[in-house]
DNA sequence: CATGAATGAGTGTTCATTCAT
DNA sequence: GATGAATGAACACTCATTCAT
């Protein structure tokens, strides 16, 4: 009985998230009421409040929920720093600015305007933006360390400069739908290539 | 015949402006409220309706605006394309990720947002961020015409990721305050050289 | 699986639409404010609002409850066509004039007046008043074929004229409490008597 | 100076009260904005206000205008008191009912509703609505003393009768233009010529 | 005398949240 | 656990009125 009522809960959260993360897509976190989202889920007002005390908990959930997955996406195994930076930068720019990831790319994007003005969202958009950018700057420090990357590079502010370029083209793709993600995986690659030694 | 003079309305007309954009960096558009917006301005509800027709009219004149700032700020006279892309580059990291810039940011953020929700805040983003991209690959091309720069590079693609790489810029400053203008406009021009022919 | 039953609801519904009418009666359909008829049912705006849309839902509804009232009052069961007219004419002078109907003649003003400007309430004020005008029609053309009423009167005219009587004492009624509604009543079944053959 | 002055005032005056009259007219005297009579009037706020102290002003003028102009229109010279009445209905539909006279029935109407609450409104009405029904009255009273009546109906309430009647009409006609005014004309003239001895 | 910028209380409406059932 | 009726503070916006110029 535990067992299947803990399932149970667990499902019945994701159901919730899933259609939360609809509505703030759609409508952006301050813009969706949470009586679209009880609508969305099919469930009442106090069955959502059961599973989340506030729309401020899932406001963080779905932040939370976005960072780990692409945190997931991410993580490379590659001992060559220069192809783990180049399949980083590919696998951003595919997983990113894919037709089927506009969601993903709405809710970054609200993300990122709303942690600054909801701390405990900018928090988690710190967390999760640091992870990367650090894998990113130890990548580049290993490349420079091998020999493989120019060493007259700041390799932190390199590193800082990538994780803008990418995230910038989550802009891009959202103006404007044509935005080619195959050219734009060239385009860095190139970039990381002109800087090799 | 009006008993005040013209320069006074205008005047008046940026008063609401600056305190409206104040309200917005400070809360965001939907989390500023008019009431903050009067407060700030020293005005009545009314007064600052004989301005402005609704709080969407607000909204898009203060969008409008830092895009028509950010416009004169990135134009550039220089006749060498490759000098000319790292004048823009420069300019706009130094413009924009100064300390006293976080007005700026901030409004841009949350203009990139709202632009998901709202129609006529895309089509300014749109106009706004187009300019400064197309004369972006128009240098590109230049550069790459008259043998500065690498032809094999594809420039539209070029100028998408500098363009995004700037506004990345715009989001990791706004997240980590210690983010260094000076490396990062140091990295912008070591990439944009590698790219040289 | 409402927690309350279907009756309270319908309840709730009567109760607001009671507060509302005595509102409107009292202040008329633009002077009364929402407030008051929160106020008035001693319910939360929240509240209100999830029976009716809007402030104009709620003029509706009680337009067109008037309207509903009126036409079960008048409804005649009478074979004879002479006697229903009179028993119209009747009915409609002591429900409308007696004592304790001032609400229904207030309502029954504002409802006209409104009507001038707001299309929904004119075209509820049409279909009332339609009805019961068409009735009259119907039994005037059966008096005339019957050779009971004079046939050189044109009978829709008559019938009109009929209807404008009736809603003119409402409006006499409302401007001089001390009319009085047997007097009024007798003079009209005089009238009706004399354009009998 | 001062006759002009005088003259012009006046002009202005009647402007202000055509402008006020015809924003009433389309949208009620709650409807209707101040702003929208400056702006139908050409002048300034404070201009009008130095004519009118207040919205209530502008309402009872317009009102009392309405009722003055009636009484002079019904004002009937003519001895025999029959057809005096005849002339009184007959003038009553064909001005009142007249394609022209929509702006007339509709600042009526809406002065009847407005009389329900504002008192100012009502003392205007009663006096602009006693006079006329008094007339009839007397005249009923001198048709019945001179035989031309049937003696045995109430004048009083015979007076108050037609003069419902008659303003019934104007409520038919507001809510269906295709009423005729003639048809209506002719009908009054019958019903009074059935109550002759 | 005339202007129209400015006021601010008040309007209809929304929505995150609670709690009796 | 689950429901959804109910709350009420807060919101964007209006408009009769005033008064410095």
């Amino acid at each position: 009985m535990p067992r299947v009522s803990a399932e149970h809960k667990l499902g019945r959260r994701e159901e919730i998230l899933d259609a939360a993360r609809a509505c703030f897509a759609r409508s952006g976190y301050q813009g969706a009421t949470l009586q679209d989202i009880f609508a969305a889920a099919g469930l009442s007002a106090g069955c959502v409040y059961s599973y989340f005390q506030s729309k401020q908990d899932l406001v963080l959930a779905i932040a939370e929920a976005r960072h780990a997955e692409e945190r997931d996406a991410l993580a490379v195994e590659e001992s060559d720093p220069i192809l783990a930076l180049k399949t980083i930068a590919r696998r951003f720019v595919q997983g990113y600015l894919a037709g089927g990831a506009e969601e993903k790319r709405r809710i970054s994007l609200a993300t990122w305007s709303e942690a600054m003005f909801n701390d405990a969202v900018l928090a988690s958009v710190r967390a999760g933006v640091d992870g990367p950018r650090k894998a990113l700057a130890a990548l580049v420090a290993r490349a420079q360390a091998s020999g493989a990357l120019r060493k007259d590079i700041d390799g932190e502010a390199l590193a800082r400069v990538m994780t803008a370029m990418l995230q910038g083209l989550v802009l891009q793709k959202l103006w404007d739908a044509e935005t080619d993600a195959r050219a734009m995986t060239l385009v860095c690659e190139q970039l990381i290539d002109a800087l090799c030694a």
